[in-house]
DNA sequence: TCTCATTGTTTCAAGTATAAAGTTTCTAAT
DNA sequence: ATTAGAAACTTTATACTTGAAACAATGAGA
């Protein structure tokens, strides 16, 4: 079988790759980090920590499915952390007043005194694992990570 | 308690805590796109696929210790999903000739075969996941990520 | 040679994550 | 008012992932 040609700037989709796999190890190495100091410091699970942070911002709370949108995680993923953190008494599920099938769920005040700490040191541990990038570099690479989520417009993709 | 001092410039830190929020996003949403066309199309798992491809990459296959360090995992995850592959037959251990400690972990020619293939694929999908990404941008954005994974010189950093 | 901290790997328990299937409720169009 | 389909959520099975503990082998220094 002959050499398909499946690429018109084959280089380009390599540089592309290369950035693929330089984003996975940046975030695994940062999470990595953030994993340790939170486990040490507050007895808290990385995942735990991203719901609780979402949840902290959002004052009136979030329905089940909004959370997992807006963590890019599975809805039964999110049922069972918010689960957990019930049960250590740090979030609290509502019926929702407008539809029945739907849960929000809240930072609980003893959560939220725990979070308003936790939240300060992780933007303290972010800036610092984050130092060595400037100012126009930041806003650079969130408008890159913003492109990488537009629907893509090459034929290639469903 | 008084408002403690904790950033020289706090717009940049929460600037940077955007960028994180935002890498973090869209490495998921990749990943899920990736993991759904692996499943589909391959019947393949996604973390089987980061191993198969890191030794495909590798001609003299790689060391159980240099996979983790190379996917930035831990040592019992590669085991596992090394376990996994070896089990269907795509990869194999080898004791290392130099250490008796160690083993060389290499992809069999049915793995090979199976990835040749495949790694293709996946380089077609990274392309056009990423097609709204610029030239420069992705030059731009893979310093950025290389500057994450510097030491931080700051000293809230242990 | 002995010793001992280190390295390479595996094992295990607990937690995290997904996909698929199931339940209930909602909505829109008859 | 009925009904079909979609949405919100949970449940289940399976797989992944980590951190810590265990073990053997290494290597450097006494």
């Amino acid at each position: 079988m002959a050499e398909e040609l499946l690429f018109e700037d084959e280089p380009m989709a390599r540089q592309r790759l290369r950035l693929w796999l330089q984003m996975l190890k940046s975030v695994r190495h940062v999470e990595g980090v953030l994993r340790e100091r939170l486990r040490e410091g507050h007895n808290m699970t990385l995942s735990r920590f991203d719901v609780l942070a979402a949840l902290h911002a959002a004052p009136d709370g979030m329905k089940m499915s909004e959370l997992s949108q807006h963590l890019v995680v599975s809805n039964g993923n999110v049922t069972g952390v918010v689960d957990r953190l019930a049960k250590d008494g740090l979030v609290q599920r509502a019926p929702s007043p407008h539809d029945r099938r739907a849960f929000v769920v809240s930072v609980t005040p003893e959560g939220r005194e725990k979070m308003d700490q936790m939240v300060r040191e992780h933007l303290a541990w972010i800036d610092s694992l984050m130092s060595h990038v400037s100012e126009p570099d930041v806003a650079r690479a969130i408008s890159v990570m913003l492109d990488i989520r537009q629907k893509p417009d090459r034929p290639s993709d469903t």
